[in-house]
DNA sequence: CTTGCATTTGCAACTGAGTTGCGTTAATAT
DNA sequence: ATATTAACGCAACTCAGTTGCAAATGCAAG
């Protein structure tokens, strides 16, 4: 999704065509993985006033153009893509999707609501994990 | 686990038995569901210090005796037990343990050390659903 | 193209979760 | 009984997220 689809979707969406907005969404379809609000105030050039950032955020996921996982005490956003499982490393703190790992659909006692379902793993990532780099341990392992 | 076993525990832990970490775990015990910091601090009478609290549960979780579900924004703590997965409720705040919902431990690329994985689902729980209350409408329901 | 209005933005100030440093208290080993 | 060291309690701090309000801006209608 490039610049004007984006402004489209947006619109689509019933959300005015801000640049907040524009350049927000802009950012998180650029990453790989879903990022915190942090790291998206960070690559926001110039940068959006904090609260705003929350805002926007919030419009976007409401409208269904971004999901957020809140995972390892971080809240993060990413593109709203099919459900897949996340992986938080320990050592590095970044949050990778992983793709090939699907997200059950749990059968529930009677009368729950099931509205939104998290497979979220913990532990360390390939870059962090002994294999690559022999002397890191972490707590238990 | 009563109150003697719960001192054994600790000890066996190395952790010392101290009046704060007996009665937080003594709370935990007690409960049906996941607590977070600010109930376990209203179950406890005399209070303790809300750092305490922390540094307390900290102690018992790196220990195994709780095990920590962060879900929903919210850090809770519960028993050390099997793997299940949590349900929160969006209207009530409530987390409950889904004893019958095992949590799947899925294959994953190589190079990826597993530590800790959680299967977390939020919706309505049964006191809140329209089931009970007709009325009550969640955001996409 | 201009105007008007509702939406959105940016700022200031606040709340609540969690952390750090440090002096005092108390659990355990001898 | 007492010395040692872990744990506690307090003050002060950081960081995530929220609320209220005045100023700016997107959009639609003329």
């Amino acid at each position: 999704m490039e610049a004007e689809a984006v402004r489209t979707n947006l619109t689509n969406c019933g959300l005015r065509c801000t640049d907040p907005r524009v350049r927000t969404l802009g950012v998180i379809l650029e990453s790989k993985r879903p990022l915190s609000h942090s790291e998206i105030e960070d690559r926001l050039d110039p940068r959006l006033d904090r609260v705003t950032l929350y805002r926007v955020l919030n419009d976007l996921t409401e409208a269904g153009l971004l999901c957020r996982i809140t995972t390892g005490g971080a809240t993060r956003y990413g593109a709203s893509e099919h459900s897949h499982a996340h992986f938080t490393c320990d050592a590095c703190g970044i949050t990778t999707c992983l793709e090939t790992v699907p997200v059950p659909t749990p059968r529930l006692p009677d009368h729950y609501v099931v509205n939104e379902i998290e497979l979220n793993l913990s532990g360390l990532c390939p870059g962090c994990s002994p294999k690559s780099r022999p002397n890191v341990r972490v707590r238990g392992l």
